[in-house]
DNA sequence: TTCTACCCATTGAAGCGAAT
DNA sequence: ATTCGCTTCAATGGGTAGAA
């Protein structure tokens, strides 16, 4: 005894914690051989008494008396489904690196029992060809949301794939001087959103290709809009721009054919205001940034979309297919 | 067979005051 | 401040009976 009951207490509670779920459920004969493996010698009933204790404190353990076979720890700090799609995203996001993604989800098994981390897990395919390559992007990360945070500009350098596949410096190694304004996600990438000191519009960049981060003490600068004090809102600004390219805001009336409306409901929300326009078409009515991301959004959908307003719109718009007829002419 | 419930004896741990 | 000795208390395990 002495020493060893307490831990034996602490070594039950990881056992249900690691090698138990709602399909291993444990018997206390099983508890019993694993705390030997661990140097513990228990006794049957106190090895019921201490999983009392530990529902008693507030695990969600369940007991012999309800399922008829065992125990098991019930609830853990994410569910199954939850963890998927943790893992899941680390494994498809572009901006974390193939090492990075590997260490992060094995942390994330370890909310969840051996069996079903290792079944969560055995799903996952990491597309190592679609990943970063940059190993620094935690640091990249920290430090733009200090920056963000502290209300400083940054400085750090920028980098882009030539056509030889080499990562090299844009602007020949220049600095690159922003007021950071948030960071946010965007169909698998990271951004960081800011202006830029020579320009007054927001721009993005890909924080995976950041690099040299270095947080300055100067104060940010502030858009025109965001004088009065309004704070800016990431989330709102990545919904309302496509594809990261960024434009004059501006209402639209585009006219789709019925069987679009997935993508469209996936592009504005389910708040977007739609309307009937006979019995193949709906229009849409939306406040977007009119950028070359839209456009090539709305093309992609070819004669199903039609933008009808507002003109200046849809003469960029005719500009570009006549750019396209150019071509395959 | 496996678990729970109950009672009982044993024993280590904790609490506390006194001594060093 | 630490150590010793004593008492008290709670945890453990043995036994038995009973339920599923």
């Amino acid at each position: 005894m002495g020493e060893k009951t307490k831990l034996k207490l602490l070594h039950i509670l990881n056992i249900l914690k690691e090698d138990s779920d709602e399909e291993t459920i444990l018997t206390t004969s099983d508890i019993i051989d694993k705390l030997q493996d661990k140097g513990i010698i228990a006794e049957r009933r106190s090895v019921i008494r201490d999983i009392k204790t530990l529902e008693a404190f507030g695990y969600d353990i369940s007991l012999y008396e309800e399922n008829k076979q065992g125990y098991y720890l019930r609830s853990r700090e994410f569910e199954e489904e939850e963890l998927r799609i943790l893992i899941d995203t680390v494994s498809a996001s572009k901006s974390i690196t193939t090492k990075k993604s590997k260490e992060l989800i094995d942390k994330l098994k370890k909310l969840t029992s051996k069996n079903l981390g290792k079944k969560i897990v055995g799903q996952v395919y990491v597309d190592e060809k679609i990943k970063s390559k940059n190993e620094r992007i935690y640091y990249n990360v920290n430090a733009l949301s200090s920056a963000i945070e502290e209300n400083k500009k940054v400085n750090f350098k920028y980098t882009t794939y030539n056509i030889n596949k080499q990562l090299e410096y844009r602007k020949k190694g220049k600095t690159y001087k922003v007021s950071p304004y948030g960071l946010g996600w965007h169909e698998d990438n990271y951004y960081l959103i800011g202006i830029h000191e020579k320009y007054d519009n927001i721009s993005h960049y890909r924080v995976d290709r950041i690099k040299d981060v270095e947080i300055l003490d100067e104060r940010r600068k502030i858009l025109k809009e965001y004088e009065n004090g309004k704070e800016f809102n990431v989330a709102d600004y990545i919904n309302k721009t496509f594809n990261m390219f960024t434009g004059e805001k501006k209402i639209v009336k585009i006219r789709f054919e019925n069987h679009l409306i997935n993508p469209v409901i996936d592009k504005f929300g389910t708040d977007v205001f739609l309307r009937k326009d006979g019995d193949e078409n709906f229009l849409v009515c939306a406040e977007i940034l009119i950028s070359k991301g839209f456009i090539s959004w709305l093309l992609q959908f070819g004669s199903s979309a039609e933008l009808i307003e507002p003109v200046e719109v849809r003469d960029m718009i005719k500009e570009k297919v006549k750019e396209l007829k150019n071509i395959y002419k």
